[in-house]
DNA sequence: AAATCATTGGAAAACAATATCAAACGTGAG
DNA sequence: CTCACGTTTGATATTGTTTTCCAATGATTT
């Protein structure tokens, strides 16, 4: 488990007086061995590979106790599932822009994004905290392949 | 029943050659008799209140055609359910602000949002659709009072 | 070792949303 | 008007996700 993601993970089950645990470490290492998106059954399986005994509910407390953390935070993909993004840590803001056409999921960086929320947000008279701007847009491949359902791709800069 | 909501409506029902029945009006009429944003079960008590035999089943498939036909769209509000917002016909592009503290939630224009949108989704290959810019942040005055738990507030430009 | 408290897995419950289906309804043809 | 047909409905069952419950287990402190 990489140092900071121990670190962080470490200082908030301290500050609540919890342990760590087996079962806590798979589930966090499962979570940072991917970065794609993820929801809590991909996870309970993905979980499930390394280890059988992982329960589900233990599998949904430990997703909330990374989010509380900051380790992991919901993303909307339109869809009714919770969708997790593990891909923030220590990288510059990104949002997502998600195809009407394939169901592709483009990660994107822009740096405006960031600065317009801010300037709205104060204009609103509220003190920012976070944004997230997501794109419906047409890729007009409709149904191009069946590979491409759901697939996370990151936009270069 | 407002005459644009009634053709928009009408135009595809006939599409889909299907039928203009009492419960679809008392449906439709119900939700454009407010502005706030909704989820299908806060609806359906509505909806019963003025016609108590309208069955669940009915208001989530009337949902689904007031989606279709642009007569309702979908609205990301941070919360489990399937929020909807009926505020937006002939009105300006609006995006919305989520209070952390309070969970009012604020209506706002802003122009730059639109163009921004378009000028990511093009940059990327895409052709624009639709965009939602949600925004989290902090009046600062937690709890402050009941009231404005759930609220939703209209900015002014 | 005993007391205490967190943690777990499994089952059950809660919940939203969807699917199923027989009965009722509406429409157009004759 | 009546019939035949397809649509619509309400009630119920079902699905799928997420949460809660609980008794057993495990870790920690004294």
């Amino acid at each position: 488990m990489d140092a900071q993601i121990a670190e962080r993970l470490n200082n908030h089950l301290a500050s609540k007086g919890l342990r760590r645990t087996r079962q806590r470490e798979v589930i966090v290492d499962t979570v940072f061995s991917s970065d794609e998106h993820f929801n809590a059954e991909e996870l309970l399986d993905r979980v499930r590979a390394v280890d059988r005994t992982v329960s589900r509910a233990t599998v949904y407390r430990t997703l909330t106790l990374m989010v509380e953390c900051g380790l992991l935070r919901h993303v909307d993909l339109g869809r009714e599932q919770t969708y997790y993004d593990p891909n923030f840590l220590d990288k510059p803001q990104h949002n997502h822009l998600i195809c009407i056409d394939c169901d592709r999921v483009v990660e994107f960086e822009d740096e405006h994004v960031a600065l317009l929320n801010d300037c709205i947000t104060r204009r609103l008279g509220f003190r920012p905290q976070m944004q997230s701007m997501r794109i419906e847009a047409h890729c007009d491949e409709l149904g191009r392949n069946g590979t491409c359902r759901f697939k996370t791709e990151r936009a270069a800069r």
